[in-house]
RNA sequence: GCCGCAUUCGUCUAGUGGACCAGGACGCCGCCCUCUCAAGGCGGAGACCAGGGGUUCGAAUCCCCUAUGCGGCACCA
């Protein structure tokens, strides 16, 4: 196979979703599938200057880099095929439809937006499909000197042939069809100069040599136009396939409303870019019905894009928690932590780096996402809890039971200021609880909202060890006030 | 409305004419482990393969129709 180039081509009209993402994941894992030779390219479709975002590239650019897409021609980096946006590339797009209208493959269309907006309205009472008249199509050429001379607004407008259909192979849908009839004369270039996405994408794929053009199934409907212009200059077609939508829970193709979907939020919701590389590979692909764990190199070599699904998958929020959660266990624990540091600054807790060291092998196995690990740890850092006194009193206890189970435990590690053996002190605080005739869930129960001011906390030697000696002695030593008075 | 794409457990999916009274994963339920919660182990429920016609000795797998869902119908991508 001669070098494979697959380019992601977004506009910047925002943080990219996830299901954006997912396509420049699949492009990249097809690009670096087929080796060193094989080139993923980020291409700015920034031909729309309404609907563009002052920082719409730089979240594009975050976006990607969170997910370690690394692009090997683009805007920032350059290339041999640049420039990469496409608002720095107006005079090729220019040419290439004075070149159209030339062959006769595209004409001038002078209708106002009134006119078109009228025509629409009428076509839909109608019932009709609204699509250009073509009345700009068989101008004679002094109607169009006449419009030329009154210096009137004009677009480019592709001239569709009125019969027959187009095809076009899908690697992914087999041989679409669609008959032109059902197809509109589409404006190419717009009369602020700019292209309209169909030109510059069959442009600039050309130009770029791109090797696989991968898209949303959304575009489906359009691709006879692309068709039609990679004919009208003559070019080979390169493959096509267009990947299913990702829908949200409602089957919709997802989007803003359905919450937080840009890639940037998960990042933010405390994600690994590991689970999301794994979890956005497995939508809409599956190696076979063994494996469901890859890492991105295992995906490089066996992605492969027969093995892409026709239908649309939904997001399952609750499977990316359980991946993200594997993907949390797996990292050492100084990783861990240093992944945590920023949402504990986030948090505006003072977690300096030896603690987060050593608080992260106790959250380890207890978070789906990184930020939980701010509420489980939050009993470590600020004031003593405050919480109902009667949680001391475990099932089956009374208080004066709770109390006594307290008096044992203060009087356990009194002996150990440095809680230097855990080990030892734990066996010392099974002996006693069993001394009291106390089950160990009992017993604990009062250590633990005594210490953590929770019924469900982080295990209990660790907590200790973290809150240190001293707060610790004070948390028992005020549980066993708040008991007194039972 | 017109055109197009799709249709296997709740979800992601395996499955390309016989090995499928349909397999795995997430989720769910139960048990075990256990200082709580998790994690882990074990087990369970859960899909008559959208429906109906064909083709075939035989269909989830091929063909047709219907239904449903989704997508598109801009000087937006």
């Amino acid at each position: 196979m001669s070098n494979v180039r697959v380019r992601f081509a977004p506009s910047p009209t925002g943080a990219p979703h996830v299901g954006n993402i997912r396509t420049a994941l699949f492009g990249y894992l097809w690009a670096k599938h087929t080796g060193p030779s094989g080139k993923f390219i980020l291409r700015i479709e920034d031909t729309d200057q309404a609907r563009e975002v002052e920082n719409g590239l730089e979240l594009i650019l975050e976006s990607l880099r969170f997910l370690g897409l690394t692009w090997d021609e683009g805007p920032d980096v350059g290339g041999a095929y640049g420039p990469y946006e496409q608002s720095k590339r107006l005079p090729l797009y220019q040419a290439h439809a004075a070149q159209l209208i030339a062959q006769g493959d595209a004409y001038h269309c002078y209708c106002t937006a009134e006119r078109l907006e009228q025509m629409r309205a009428e076509q839909k009472a109608q019932g009709k499909p609204s699509r250009y008249d073509g009345a700009c199509r068989q101008l004679s050429a002094d109607e169009r000197a006449a419009h030329e001379r009154a210096g009137d607004a004009r677009v480019v407008r592709l001239a569709v042939p009125r019969d027959g259909v187009t095809t076009l192979p899908d690697f992914i849908h087999g041989d679409l069809t669609i008959a032109n009839k059902e197809v509109d004369d589409q404006v190419l270039l717009k009369s602020d100069g700019f292209p309209t996405y169909h030109l510059a994408v069959v442009v600039d794929d050309h130009l770029m040599q791109i090797s696989h053009v991968m898209r949303g199934d959304d575009w489906i409907p359009s691709f006879p136009k692309h068709v039609l212009l990679y004919r009208a200059f003559g070019w080979d077609i390169p493959p096509h396939g267009h990947l299913p939508n990702v829908l949200g829970p409602d089957k919709k193709k997802l989007s803003k409303r359905h919450g937080a979907t840009s890639v940037l939020q998960f990042r933010d919701d405390g994600y690994l870019p590991e689970a999301m590389f794994n979890f956005l590979a497995r939508l809409g692909w599956s190696l076979d019905d063994k494996n469901e764990l890859f890492t991105r190199e295992d995906l490089i070599q066996v992605f492969a894009l027969d093995k892409i699904e026709h239908a649309p998958a939904t997001f399952d929020h609750a499977k990316l928690d359980w991946l993200n959660g594997y993907y949390i266990r797996q990292l050492p624990a100084d990783e861990l932590a240093a992944r945590l540091t920023p949402f504990f600054e986030r948090a505006q807790l003072r977690a300096d780096a030896a603690t987060l060291r050593a608080l992260a092998p106790l959250v380890q196995e207890r978070l789906k996402k990184l930020t939980e690990a701010v509420a489980q740890a939050d009993f470590l850092f600020g004031a003593d809890p405050e919480y109902d006194p009667q949680l001391l009193i475990g099932k089956g206890l009374d208080a004066a039971a709770a109390l006594a189970a307290l008096r044992a435990a203060a009087a356990t590690l009194e002996k150990y200021p440095a809680l230097a053996d855990e080990e030892k002190i734990e066996a010392e605080l099974r002996a006693a609880a069993l001394n009291l005739g106390q089950k160990n869930a009992q017993f604990f129960n009062a250590l633990r909202v005594a210490v953590t001011g929770k019924t469900v906390s982080l295990p209990l030697m660790g907590s200790i060890r973290l809150l240190g000696y001293e707060k610790t002695m004070r948390r028992i030593a005020r549980a066993m006030l708040l008991l007194d008075g039972k």
